[in-house]
This record gives structure tokens, C-alpha cells and sequence, in this order.
DNA sequence: CGGCTACTTGACATCTATCAACCGGGGTGG
DNA sequence: CCACCCCGGTTGATAGATGTCAAGTAGCCG
């Protein structure tokens, strides 16, 4: 696993390095195998954590077993937000993952100590309720097809901004994430890639997706803006 | 329409009289008609919107006309994050309401500068997130049933804890508005109110609802947590 | 009273879910 | 080394929920 580190990736270039420097003192890195509960929905959430390396998929249970996909945590990301006093939904790694944790006291404390992370956090929370939102979108209006197609071009998107991405897409998650991401049945995600595949907008490959020509698909240029998926 | 500020209603109890005058001083209170528009999905945002009364609804369009409701807002919400650059959504008046227009710059100098401020709008973007992602759960696992079901029992909460609640549950919001927030047709939600009426779990009335056992119903008691919708 | 708008109800079509069979690769153990 | 099994994925047939189209009702305002 290639090193990285969430305190960087979170503060970006124009960080204090004071600042960025308490926040790595006060990170711990841990590490998942695939698969790997980092923490539940409903637990306490005594720890904040924040991904390093891997890809984290954080989703909701209902009591019968259904599940919903929130979205897939890249590195940089903090799995929910600080400051919470409880844990809004489950997190688990998908492949290995590094993944920073942090105490909630002390995390508390820095942050109330730092408008300059504060500022970070509104950042950080006010895009990650636009993706939301565009993911609401996605889930009230979309055909199957739709869903599938804007996905792929966002999860492109998104692994291409963090330059994770090789010529093939690498797919990490089980066609069950997807489905349960875009409110779908694997079934239903399964034919629908293969309905991609045959109109020759994609290829599928072991574990990834090649997109070509999907960009260029009314499917996808129909909607003004590419949701951040 | 009875007097109320955004001010007040978004800084709550316990708060530093100091910024709150701040914030007093930099809101100038604007009051729009039934389905007017505060401002659309894409503009600058060069000013920032707080609700002081009323309803308001928040979406997106697609340009082929779908469209899918955010949210409701209610007195004491901002219209979207302030400090972002441009509105990711679209904001019109349901009935009369009054809101606070901000300065964006004026805003961002006062919220740089106060600590305080910060927390809660990290505060609000959390409890916001919430609430987008119990949404999305419900788009993505819910059957209409469930959908209209859930959506009646949150909307009496949120009023509840505004004490805006009467005997009979207010629905000022059209049935298009409901079916666009729930993701689904104006009939489909029209035939299962009346179904949830036939079951004698909810009385339709005129602009609203008696919610008569809805809320022991096993579509909603088996969401062990109630969505903030 | 007339016409508008919101809402309701009905008949039918369509999409996705469901149930079931099948495929293929990787790991395990005989 | 090969057979087997397990898991993830694909594909097919059918069913069921919601969407679509259309007609009809109720309340409101001019």
C-alpha cells in the first residue's frame, strides 16, 4: 500500500503548517483488511476518522436487512462528521485501507481552537451535502440507466481530481455497493452495464470499467452539471 | 404573518449577544408571495438567505423538466450553505414567507471572524447532512407506502420542534411537491395517502393531514430512527 | 355561474424486482 | 494435479409496483 496520509490530503496546499502538524500529532494510523467494520451505525463516536489510502463504503442498515450506499469515502475524506456525538451510519472497507483515527476529545479541542480548520470542515461538509444532493437527484429521477451511466462518469471523475486513475476505471466495490448506491438490485446493475457495454459506451474488465464514449452519452450531457458523486 | 428573524431562530438559546446583534445588524429582512422565486440553482451567490417565516421549497431541475425536491425548509434554516460561491439549488416560496437577505460578503467577513458562528454552521451542515442521507435511504429502499408514510411522520416532528403543530397536521406544500421530493408521481402519492386513509392511520383535510396512528404503523416503527426530513 | 387549479380515480403500460438457473475464476483439499 | 466448491457475476422468465394517459370531481375566485 502506497503511503499517504489524511492530515495532508484533508488540509490541501494553503495550510497552516503549524496547524497541519497538530493534526497529524493527534492522528493514529490503523489498517483494514477487505471487508473490515472500521465503525456502526448508532456507535459512539468517542473517535473521528479520517481515510488515508483505500475506499470506504458508508451505508445505512433497515431492521429487514435492506441497505443504502451513502457514498464511497476517497482518501482526504473524514468518514462522517466531526463533532458528532454519535455515529450516523456504518463504515467498511472495501479492499485494504489506512485509515486515521482520531480521539474526539482532543479532535474536539483543536478544532475549537482552529477557525482555520473550522473553516475547513464548513468547506468540506457544505461539498459533501452537494453530493448529496446531486445523488438525491440521481436516486428521485433517474431510470436505471441513468443511474448507472452518471455513477460511472462520476466515480471517474472524482478518482481522476485525486490522479487514481489508470486507463481502465478500477471498480473496487461489489456490484451490490452499486446497486445499493443507486437504489437498484444487482440485477438490474449487472444488465445494465451489459445494456452499456453492447451500445459500446463502455467495456467492462475484471474489476473496472473502461468508459469509452459514456462522457459523450445523452444520458449524461443531458444534465447541465456532473453530479460529485 | 407573525414576527419572527432568522437571526434569532438560527443562533437559539445560547448564544453571544454580541454576534447575534452582528447578525441582526447584517440581515435586511425581504418578504416574498406564494411561489415566487428567492434564487435559482446556478446564480452567484452573492447573497445569503436565512428563513425566517414560512415554507420554502428547495430543488433541482433537470432540463428536461423532472425535478427533485431537497427539502423543505422551515424557520431558522439557511437557504444553502453561506460561503459557497454559487446557489447548488433552486429556492421558491411555498404561501407567504420572510426571509433575511445577507450581504455575501458581509456575511463571510462576520463568519471569519467568529468562532462561534463557525460552530454552528458546522453544526447545521452536519444536521443538514443527516438529513439529506436519511432522505436518501428512503428514495433508495422505499416503497411508496413507506415513502409517504415516513415523509408524513418527519414533517410532523420537524413542525413539532418549532411548535408550529396544531391539532391538525399542516401540508402548505402541493402534491407535486411532495411526489417530486419523494421521487415519485403526483398520482402515486395522491392514491396512497388516500390508501393510508382507508387504512385509518392519517384523516385527509383541507392543506393537511390527522396523523391518527400513522406513527405506530410497522412502515414507520420499523425505521428504528426517524429521518429529520 | 363559469372557469381555473388542485386533486382524485380508473385503465393500462412499462420498468424494475424477483426467482431461478447458469457461468467462471480462485482457492482448497483430496 | 485435479476436482470441487464457493462466490461474484450474468442471464432468463415472470410478476408486481409505479408510471402514464385520461377522465372526472371539488373548491375557489372572478
Amino acid at each position: 500500500m502506497r503511503r499517504a496520509f489524511f492530515p495532508t490530503l484533508f488540509c490541501g496546499e494553503a495550510c497552516d503548517p503549524l496547524e497541519l502538524r497538530e493534526l497529524r500529532r493527534l492522528a493514529t494510523q490503523l489498517y483494514f483488511g477487505a471487508g473490515k467494520t472500521i465503525f456502526a451505525e448508532g456507535d459512539l463516536a468517542d473517535s473521528a476518522f479520517g481515510l488515508s489510502q483505500g475506499v470506504i463504503r458508508l451505508y445505512k442498515l433497515l431492521p429487514d436487512g435492506r441497505r443504502q450506499v451513502l457514498a464511497f469515502a476517497l482518501p482526504g475524506d473524514f468518514l462522517g462528521m466531526p463533532l458528532a456525538d454519535r455515529h450516523s451510519f456504518s463504515a467498511d472497507a472495501i479492499g485494504e485501507v489506512a485509515v486515521c483515527r482520531f480521539s474526539g476529545a482532543d479532535l474536539t479541542k483543536f478544532i475549537r481552537s482552529s477557525p482555520n480548520i473550522m473553516l475547513r470542515l464548513i468547506e468540506f461538509a457544505t461539498r459533501k451535502l452537494d453530493m448529496a444532493q446531486d445523488q438525491l437527484l440521481l436516486l428521485g429521477n433517474g431510470s436505471a440507466e441513468e443511474k448507472v451511466a452518471i455513477f460511472l462518469v462520476s466515480w471517474c471523475n472524482r478518482l481522476g481530481r485525486l490522479s487514481m486513475l489508470s486507463e481502465t476505471v478500477p471498480l473496487p466495490m461489489r456490484r451490490q455497493d452499486i446497486a445499493d448506491f443507486l437504489g437498484l438490485k444487482l440485477e438490474t446493475v449487472s444488465r445494465t452495464l451489459a445494456k452499456l457495454e453492447q451500445k459500446k459506451v463502455i467495456r467492462l474488465v475484471p474489476n473496472g470499467v473502461l468508459l469509452t464514449g459514456l462522457a459523450q452519452t445523452p444520458l449524461v450531457t443531458s444534465r447541465s452539471h456532473q453530479p460529485q458523486i
